[in-house]
DNA sequence: CCAAAAGTGTTCACCGTACACCCATGA
DNA sequence: TCATGGGTGTACGGTGAACACTTTTGG
């Protein structure tokens, strides 16, 4: 029940609200996305978001993390809002309001995610063969992909999926797995040391039987830049 | 008081949910947005944008249709979600959550729209010389305009400020108001063209002592093209 | 010495930008 | 005939795309 205080509230009943993010990583050379399997009803046992109610003084990028943390144990990744789902009849229970966000998770972060109490179960899915979803989670995740897509075009929102030191053949992997398309080796790499963003760490990456490849980090990690 | 169902409903308070709308058009060849002057507290007597509390069984895209045709009298308009400002301390009374849209009004829709109720005035304002403004709303527009002026470099949003027919000096200076800057008529007609998203009328606009422009109007107005 | 991934430059086509003059009309 | 906005083409530079061979290492 909602706590009456002296000031004015409005007098009609509130929808609930909730919070649900579409969490990207790559793994195996794929985008794969983060979801939790329903232990309780609507949709018990369907997969679904991460996510789940807006605490009443709680801001809304706060329960966004919080739900990420508490359902998947994964924090302090880049987390951007996405858009607002609120058609009537999304949820069987009540009139739900979505306020829904992205993640994006780099390669190395703990492959194995737990789940919470609210969740039977936690894994990864290729975004390719995403099994079918509660609620419209489907077009939350369409929307998401959508969305990542396009920036990647006129921002450096990729490097995020990167650890903190990498080759660029693994950055180059990553936009290819993105964009579904291979890209010339040389032009990548131009376009890539032209933004002036990462710098060579000096070290060399000794990953096998074959020439080692050099380390680079990013600059200055706090900013998320934008290009031009 | 909410509707008890037989189903279940979340047992804790809910946050009320809003939709606000900033409207933009440009009139006298200004960037300007629709503000209503707030009949009741809280923030009596301030400018605010056009919005309202969500019905319980009303979408939220025809939530902000509503609230824009009821507290201004525009309808018809280019609508699209802009973002969800949720703040815990935005709102005075109680826990508000507003999924924001923006709208585009053609430059010769009624320049003069009908306040409401609840409204004590409706009147544009400048972009360049907006009043202080109730709870967050600046931040709103603020966003919104950022997202409209990203928007002309990759899509045709431009078009949704002109009348049926217009002429393509009429079009230059939209976008030179929206850019802020001007710019070079022969190429932004090569641009403009090489779309092949308008086509000419066959008419001519005799707008006083001058030559007479020619008049164009969108191939196919339902669609909202985007470039590429 | 062989396999496999790392690393490196040049050429070309296209697109965005800069730039100046004549045209049609009403007064 | 003059003032005013309408209408038109070319030349240049920069950027993105195509393209193949050498280097380094481990086995």
């Amino acid at each position: 029940m909602r706590a009456p205080k002296e000031t004015f509230s409005y007098p009609y009943p509130h929808p609930a609200v909730t919070t649900d993010v579409v969490v990207f990583t790559i793994r195996d050379e794929r985008l794969s996305i983060l979801l939790v399997k329903r232990a309780n009803p609507p949709h018990q046992g369907e997969w679904a978001l991460p996510g789940g109610f807006l605490a009443i003084d709680e801001d809304l990028d706060a329960c966004a993390a919080r739900e990420l943390r508490e359902e998947t144990g994964i924090s302090g990744v880049y987390l951007e809002q996405l858009y607002t789902f609120g058609a009537t009849h999304r949820d069987p229970r009540e009139r739900v309001i979505s306020v829904t966000y992205y993640a994006l998770v780099p390669q190395d972060a703990l492959a194995t995610p737990r789940a919470a109490s609210d969740a039977a179960d936690v894994g990864w899915h290729p975004f390719e063969k995403l099994p079918d979803l509660a609620f419209d989670h489907a077009d939350i995740i369409a929307m998401a992909h959508q969305r990542l897509v396009a920036k990647l075009d006129y921002s450096t929102i990729a490097f995020q999926f990167m650890p903190e030191v990498f080759t660029l053949s693994e950055l180059q992997c990553v936009y290819e797995v993105l964009l579904n398309q291979s890209l010339d080796k040389r032009n990548f790499r131009k376009r890539i040391l032209s933004l002036e963003l990462i710098e060579e760490t000096g070290k060399l990456r000794r990953s096998g039987k074959h020439r080692p490849a050099r380390e680079y980090r990013v600059k200055h990690p706090k900013r998320v830049e934008i290009i031009k």
